[in-house]
DNA sequence: GTTAGCACTTAGACATGACGAGTGCTAACG
DNA sequence: CGTTAGCACTCGTCATGTCTAAGTGCTAAC
């Protein structure tokens, strides 16, 4: 019995299965690839493969199906990355276009991807842990309300209306503003917290109060662009490979919408050297997700945030995956690496 | 055959069958409500309501399901008002604590409604056509980039990074930010498009490239808070009820994701004078939407912002439209009348 | 206008059996 | 020793038939 045929029965099962969703058995298989050998041969390979746990049998007399293990052997060892075509290339390229807003780039990168992999696509803001200050920002709304305005060097803005709990002129909240912009830009976000009471504490008393509730503003805002947010697209195309979830796409959705788990889900998901990162089904650390794959790679600064693509198990890797990695490059080349 | 009782037998039907999903007939009618009359006299009664084309039976003997004429009878004239447990009203009290931001509120409204109603709950951004420009910020991120801040009165800011086409000082800069500031503090954003190129007219004419690129900037920022938005949660809830939309869910899905969809939707829906609109079924212009029903009301300034919910047919609707109206009085509470 | 009774219709649950796909095993082959 | 052919066996699926419960429509009586 030959390890590498072995492999390539394998490879054949995942294909087929991915292409028809039925159990693929050892004589449609010789049938539809030409392995060089007669079925009984593949059946014996089938026996061996489903006593490594790589394939599994839904039932006694159907064909076998690839496991979570089966997936992952796959996608390490066997995938070839599938060249994009020059359509999709086309469509990424476009993206470059006339799009200098990030909240727009990122919108329309997960659109494009949705429609790319025809499944759910997810993209993480950019890690702001580098941005630094680079504008503040006081509007007098009310005697009492200030709109607080924290612009990052990185071009994302952040804003708050707070109370300062006493009235404050136009000219002295323009002081105040001058002040806090001096000692502040320049500073990267993470260390605002140490550096704000320097500033507070530099303020005349009768202002040291407002002074207090802004610097509590801006540490909301910094820590507020510290908490990481994300954009989807294309949940409806969940419904579509409904029957791929068995029990139900609602747990998928679910954490879909519990944005915190797919985030936390994507920064664990360790930067594979090899450009992008799978994550199969019960490896998963969400339950919710055990029928799912995700996947994801880095891209912008320091390929720090993520964007990645969600879907069944049984889904075409090597496209997905030739697509993420695209469109990720496209993205960096945007938003600088 | 009495009127009212006819109403009534409607009433009960659409309550057994919200309650059951099951189509309900004439015998379990008389068991669980006292009707007075007999299960034969009811019969007559479904007839003549087939007759009118507000219920209809699956199949020949079967019970009887209500039809869109039917439910739009039923919460037009029969429902009453479900007044909201003491719950739900606490849970709504605690959105006011402790939210400022606009982007925050409308963010917890929208998932409190969902988990109030078990569907998915919408609100639209409030119009702005009635905003007035407070403020106007350019900062220099390099010497040809400026990101542009449109900070409107309702505390709505809009921001952007264009591209001026010539370089620029801080100076230069600064003197711009004063002239435009100057003749469009208290504008109406509707109006800006007509009085922005008097301001670039103004300006000197080394300058008029710049101010020229920038005005556009502050026109497209002006119209992106005209173009609405949306935020959703709780799309989890339509895997549950599922078992409600016999194709499947993905039209629904897509009709939320494609945001222009609902808030047209949203926009058409005439104000009902008794406070909340229902459109239920095929009365809905998507046909996406045949088999679902949004149950939405105005809130905020002049009522012009939509909050509603989206589910099924076959909703629960005193209860649904209860907890739209109550969710829209807070906001509007929250935000302003 | 209401009621009782009855014939009629039909979906759904259940059992049955034929069929086909697929496996595992054994014995023969090169 | 790996490969192959052949065969018995296992199950899921589908078509078929039967039975039951639910529910209707109609008619005749009240």
């Amino acid at each position: 019995m030959s390890e590498p045929r072995k492999l390539e029965v394998l490879r054949a099962i995942v294909e087929d299965y991915v292409h028809s969703r039925e159990p693929v058995g050892s004589k449609a298989l010789v049938e539809r690839h030409h392995l060089g050998v007669s079925s009984a041969t593949i059946r014996n390979d089938m026996a061996a493969l489903e006593d490594e746990g790589l394939i599994t049998a839904p039932h006694t007399s159907a064909g076998r199906i690839p496991t979570d293990k089966g997936y992952r052997l796959f996608v390490d060892q066997i995938s070839a990355v599938k060249p994009l075509s020059q359509a999709e290339r086309r469509a990424i390229q476009s993206l470059l276009e006339g799009s200098d807003d990030l909240d727009d780039v990122l919108e329309r990168t997960v659109r494009l991807l949705s429609q790319l992999t025809n499944q759910v696509a997810v993209v993480q803001y950019p890690h702001l842990s580098r941005a630094m200050v680079r504008h503040i920002e006081f509007v007098l709304l009310a005697p009492r309300q200030v709109l607080t305005v924290l612009i990052a060097d990185t071009g994302k803005v952040e804003q708050r209306v707070i109370d300062v709990g006493q009235e404050l002129s136009d000219d002295v909240l323009a002081s105040l503003r001058a002040r806090f912009l001096k000692s502040l830009s320049g500073t990267p976000l993470s260390l605002l917290p140490q550096a704000l009471p320097a500033v507070v504490a530099g303020c005349e008393p009768s202002r040291r109060h407002a002074a207090q509730a802004l610097a509590r503003g801006l540490d909301a805002l910094a820590s507020s662009t510290r908490e990481e947010r994300m954009v989807m697209a294309g949940t409806a195309n969940l419904a579509r490979s409904n029957v791929d979830f068995p029990l139900s796409i609602g747990p998928v959705l679910e954490a879909l919408e519990e944005q915190v788990v797919m985030l936390r889900l994507l920064s664990e998901m360790a930067q594979d050297p090899r450009g992008v990162t799978v994550s199969i089904g019960r490896e998963n650390p969400y339950d919710g997700l055990a029928e799912a794959s995700v996947v994801a790679t880095g891209y912008g600064p320091g390929s720090t945030a993520k964007v990645g693509v969600l879907g069944p198990t049984r889904m075409d890797y090597p496209t997905t995956m030739a697509a993420v990695r695209a469109v990720a490059r496209y993205l960096s080349r945007i938003l600088g690496p």
